[in-house]
DNA sequence: TTTT
DNA sequence: TTTT
């Protein structure tokens, strides 16, 4: 009935792009979010995001870039090769703010871009999405 | 660096109160909420909370009574039998209101709960919780 | 940047609905909500809605009735006949719950419904409106 | 019943560090927020926090800075010189997250800091608090 | 000006 | 009275 997440952290890497077959971008990432304790340990928790929000992050995130993420908690499940039931529990995110510039070390930002030569846009399958 | 969540829904069943050895009590419990879309899905959320909180809901939630949850998101993962990692992921609630009333429908309220019969605190290991 | 508020508590009167000249909804009501300590206070937060929103809550919601309200902090200022600067802040509601039911007490439930009487919506012009 | 706000953006000043008679530490801060939109347009909204939060502020934020502040609205009032009800907005933060580092630019950084100068702590009296 |  |  109310659903809302707000979260604070950094990627573990490079966000993922990928189009459905209709044209419809998404893209994925995880969020290392420390708790707020001394005891070091962190939460790394699976975003996905739709439409232009998935192509800025795609853009402007890069791993270990400091990200604010808000969406809401969604909960899927599927029957794995073994025949049990695994649940994937996502943050879908409609609202993604890059809270740390790129480094714009000179040259052309594209040229030094690491995400031109792993970020290509990958086809996936509608049937893949429980959307 | 940052993990809120806040959500509304109903208790898929009674909450499972729990108390570790040295005496914390814990208490675990789905929340159903529903999409805010007119496809008429549901999230599933597992709930975990802690001392009084724990108590409280034992006490004052039951299967199917709407409440709003406040806490954080955590994952945590453990290798299963087959050698598979499993990851787990829970809201840590460090608030909870109670947004219905109990039934209060005449005659003695706790015999009328189905809590005096399955809601007895098992005690449960240490080891079992990862936090 | 981000700017987030999820409030649930008690409105304080029947919501008073109102349209620009344009024909926009707009809905403004004060929710109670309880601080959450043992001294009984209580904050009242003005709400503004639009549109749907607005005219939902014109149709569901009643003095005393508990809703879950999420929106944005707005603070505008303007200044008063005596000249000084004056600052008011509203939460700009986008989602609002429902979370109890009308009385549903037999009979046609508008004939019944208070609203009738003082819920007319009222002209008011683009000028009053800071938004 | 709940109460919950989270924002992000910059501080317009430097934060005001005060303390109580009994010695409890409390800052003062305006964030100034960006709306979601393409109007420029920007809410400035005044930040209070208390104890270890506050000396922390006093200590890590500057003027321009970017912060997350997590809190409740609190609505106090008072009647002025003129006998108008003067209401008052403010956001108790119980957390304050640093997003950006003070500028390390080299030499003792107590001796660049501008809060040396104007951030002595002043004594107030318990009056003028409404908590 | 305030709600249960 | 406002920040980048």
């Amino acid at each position: 009935m109310l659903n809302r997440v707000i979260l604070i952290g950094r990627l573990t890497r490079d966000p993922e792009l990928r189009y459905t077959p209709n044209g419809t971008a998404t893209a994925s990432f995880n969020l290392a979010v420390d708790r707020p304790f001394g005891d070091k340990e962190t939460d790394f928790i699976p975003i996905v995001t739709w439409r232009q929000t998935a192509e800025a992050c795609a853009n402007y995130l890069r791993k270990g870039r400091l990200a604010a993420v808000e969406g809401r908690i969604q909960v899927r499940n599927y029957e794995n090769n073994e025949g049990n039931r695994v649940y994937v529990t996502e943050v879908i995110a409609d609202n993604v703010r890059f809270l740390e510039r790129g480094e714009q070390q000179g040259g052309n930002r594209n040229d030094s871009d690491p995400f031109n030569d792993n970020g290509k846009p990958i086809d996936i399958s509608d049937d893949d999405l429980p959307f």
